[in-house]
DNA sequence: CTAAATTAAGATAAGTATGTCCTGTTAATG
DNA sequence: CATTAACAGGACATACTTATCTTAATTTAG
């Protein structure tokens, strides 16, 4: 709902890249399937993170995907705004364009510091922040634990 | 983002209705066009609202909608699970089916104390308060000050 | 140099949300 | 009773998201 698949696709990838040991090129069909996410998809996808400057690609034989250097500061939020386009900071709960302190719908003063919290969380956590939690062993990229997942 | 368009004009149909006086039904187009939507796509909308409970509709001449007696108490939560189903209260920001306390993405525990305040906010407001914001005139639920609409 | 493996990119398909149109049914009015 | 005005419902159209497939370009390995 706040983020659209396709952009928890590239999250779950990036973290998954940020995993990685430096170096080491990861296969986009074997992301897809440590992700179990659709594998054509998430080559789209991957695509954009590249043109996006938050992954390198190495092409030919034992190419694939790494997280490029310095990538790993990257917000939720700037993903989001990668995949979905901006939109987020200016949003309305009912839908107005118009809506703001000085013309408010009936929701806002409600919403607003609600938004604002919620902004701060999705500036607040980076891909070095959750892959480390995920490395951690606490906190999980997929439903099932990684050791059920075949390789 | 958080709500769909259609639950956006659910919810601003809604309002307008509440706001009406008791026993005059409102023509759809009439609706439509004080909140500047696509006439024909809210008369579909409002058919819903219709099987869901929360409008009475009369039809032939001098028909129109009402919002039905005691529906002032509906939530914003209620009209969006009318309108696109329930698993709000279920999601998780990553889109993990099993992300839960003792299974957590990594944003699970940041994410999940904001998800209830915002279910909350959700669940606080009713039709009736946000009408009664409405007529207060500091709050609006069309981008343009009402006097400036065509009736 | 050739073959194999991989990403890049474009075309296409399927699904869902949004939007329009037409016909049938219902109710008020003269 | 006939006409008119409105909602109900279905069919259809459009746009966007999600997903797949095929071909070209690139790189490695032999």
């Amino acid at each position: 709902m706040i983020l659209s698949r396709t952009s928890q696709y590239a999250i779950q990838a990036l973290i998954h890249l940020a995993m990685q040991p430096p170096g080491q090129p990861v296969l986009a069909r074997s992301v897809a399937s440590h992700l179990s996410v659709p594998p054509a998809y998430l080559a789209k996808t991957l695509q954009i993170l590249t043109r996006g400057g938050l992954v390198r690609s190495f092409r030919g034989r034992s190419g694939g995907f790494c997280l490029k250097e310095g990538a790993g500061d990257t917000t939720i939020l700037a993903i989001m705004s990668m995949i979905e386009g901006p939109g987020l900071t200016e949003s309305c709960m009912l839908g107005l364009k118009a809506c703001e302190d000085s013309n408010p719908c009936p929701m806002h003063r409600r919403w607003k510091p609600l938004k604002e919290r919620l902004l701060h969380l999705l500036q607040d956590q980076t891909l070095d922040v959750l892959a480390m939690a995920v490395r951690g062993g606490k906190y999980r990229i997929v439903d099932l634990p990684l050791r059920l997942l075949s390789t």
